[in-house]
RNA sequence: CGGAGUGUGGCUCAGUCUGGUAGAGCACCGCGUUCGGGACGCGGGGGUCGCAGGUUCGAAUCCUGCCACUCCGACCA
């Protein structure tokens, strides 16, 4: 039987993994490279999904309070002059507007030398300094605080390389700012919205995560704090999925976003800022894809249950394609998951061979078939794309076609938790917490770092430390470099110490977590 | 920006070493037979062989320069 992909994810090749990876976006229809470099276009049913994810990441920001706003694309350049690390941090790869026109000479069109702007513009690559611009102007008293703001927007960082969803230089994403009034309600925000995006990460995504706090070396440029929730890909990468930051008055004191206190006093403002972007589909794919290509959790299916009619160029066609939409009609007026079902007849002028294969590599929860002999007998046939073989067989089920309207929402509701179940698994399995010296981390992930070097799944380990600082830490850093490993961050969740620091063998003060990451 | 590799119909590639009328499979279009586990037959459409120069009677093939893409690093959501 030939296969939906040209390349397994489980060849024990490491360098496979990235091949089917894009072979995966591919042949799901999800995205593909554009002319312009390092961006790419989001094909309909991978923009499907991200308007999944955005509805419910949405509601998810607007329950805690939040409101949406927009802001310019572009910002002024001496915006980022004003928060020294911040510049710093981003200085690299952002993407320059320095005139607004062009001239046509001999036919040709060039950048007109009269059309240079006064200040060049900083096409965003994050939106801090224009929104805290926007905050000065709005804030002058306690009673504005606190200020919950969310934008939903594309901004650009110009990447040396580019993975599809994984890193482009262009990405879609949302971007949480907030001012406080103090540092306990910004930290409180900061946690909060971590959970946030923990949840959606678990619930949603059926990607389990590990939330903490990120070691400062990895800190986001201008916070006081950083916090992640890090996810276990198939090939035991770590993929950072969201990020929530306590900015303190570092934004606030660079572009005086201060508010008169209740005693009369006028004080700077706390700030936070919190993002998650079109990377979370990579994580999805490299989560809970197989060797037929994707798999989606019901909750961001764009379509959770699609039915392929079985046509013959005959007249019974009609009553075949009447059933189906009969079928269609009644699943999308059933809940599932605490919304409505979405189900969709496919209804083009494919083989249903084709039309089948095609929805199994992109994903489909539910691939329902209806023939003559379904119609005729009143049921439906069906396979759920999280248990889509049974050995080398499909496994196919029928069932009378009032059984499966009433089964449908708690199938769907089921493949949400087999998905979460089975990334649980890999990921509870595969976090190894016995390592207790910088030696045996070594050992276990191989000293050699040659090409060929990962022919084994390597996961995470969690390890005591000291929580150095400042040069100390670039020096472990350093290590752990050379063994292509990093510091995810230290789990909210810890578990008791074991030993003294893997890096430093003083007392350990808490565990990190080290993996190799993307 | 370094290291490696690749550029030939939409996709995957052969052909390049050894210069001589541009090929295959898949995909696509038409007709027919099929269709309930990734169909088959017959017929068709589609490529200035990444770009620019050079050598030659003749270049996908040899030479020079450039460009793009992929993978691996450095950077990063």
């Amino acid at each position: 039987m030939q296969r939906a992909l040209s390349v397994s994810r489980m060849t024990g090749n490491r360098s496979t993994f990235p091949e089917w990876y894009q072979a995966v976006v591919r042949e799901a229809d999800l995205a593909e490279n554009s002319p312009v470099r390092g961006m790419m276009i989001i094909k309909p049913w991978g923009y499907g999904v991200w308007e999944e994810i955005q509805r419910d990441l949405d509601r998810r920001i607007k329950e805690t309070g939040h409101v949406n706003a927009y802001f310019p694309l572009l910002i002024p350049l001496s915006f980022f002059a004003k928060e020294a690390e911040h510049v710093e941090g981003f200085a690299k790869e952002m993407a320059v507007v320095t005139h607004h026109r062009l001239r046509a000479v001999d036919g040709k069109l060039e950048v007109d030398p009269d059309a240079k702007l006064e200040e060049p513009l900083i096409v965003r690559p994050t939106s801090e300094t224009i929104i805290a611009d926007a905050f000065q102007r709005w804030i002058k008293s306690h009673r504005d605080l606190p200020l919950l703001i969310n934008q939903w927007a594309n901004v650009v960082r110009w990447e040396m390389r580019t993975r599809l969803f994984l890193r482009t230089s262009e990405f879609l994403w949302q971007e949480g700012h907030t001012a406080h009034a103090d540092e306990a309600d910004a930290r409180a925000e900061t946690m909060r919205m971590l959970e946030v995006y923990r949840a959606f990460s678990e619930e949603t995504l059926a990607m389990p995560v590990i939330a903490g706090e990120k070691p400062e070396n990895e800190r986001f440029p201008g916070a006081v704090g950083t916090f992640s929730v890090e996810s276990m890909m198939q090939d035991g990468k770590a993929l950072q999925a969201a990020t929530s930051h306590y900015l303190g008055q570092n934004f606030a004191r660079a572009q005086n976003i201060r508010f008169q206190s209740a005693a009369g006093e006028l004080e700077y403002c706390h700030t936070t800022s919190w993002g998650a972007s079109t990377r979370m589909i990579g994580g999805v794919i490299m989560t809970h894809g197989d060797d037929d290509g994707l798999r989606l959790p019901p909750a961001i299916a764009p379509r959770q249950i699609v039915i392929v009619p079985i046509l013959r160029d005959k007249p019974e066609d009609a009553e075949v394609l009447a059933y189906g939409e009969a079928l269609a009609k009644a699943l999308n007026a059933l809940s599932a998951l605490g919304e409505r079902v979405r189900a969709l007849l496919d209804v083009r002028g494919a083989r249903s061979a084709d039309k089948r294969w095609e929805w199994v590599r992109r994903g489909a929860p539910i691939i329902v078939e209806v023939g003559p002999r379904d119609a005729a007998a009143g049921q439906v046939t069906y396979m759920r794309r999280d248990k889509l073989r049974d050995g080398e067989k499909i496994a196919s089920h029928a069932v009378p076609r009032d059984t499966f309207l009433a089964a449908a929402p708690g199938i769907l509701a089921e493949i949400q938790a087999n998905l979460y179940a089975d990334a649980k698994a890999l990921l509870d399995s595969n976090i190894r917490s016995d390592i207790t010296s910088f030696e045996a981390l070594a050992d276990y992930f191989g000293a050699a770092v040659d090409e060929d070097e990962g022919a084994a799944f390597k996961g995470w380990v969690r390890a005591p430390w000291s929580r150095p600082t400042g040069e100390a830490l670039e020096a472990v850093d350093a290590r752990l470099k050379a063994l292509k490993l990093t510091l995810r961050n230290i789990p909210l969740d810890q578990q008791p110490i074991t030993g003294p620091c893997l890096f430093t063998g003083e007392p350990a003060a808490e565990e990190v977590l080290i993996a190799r990451a993307y």
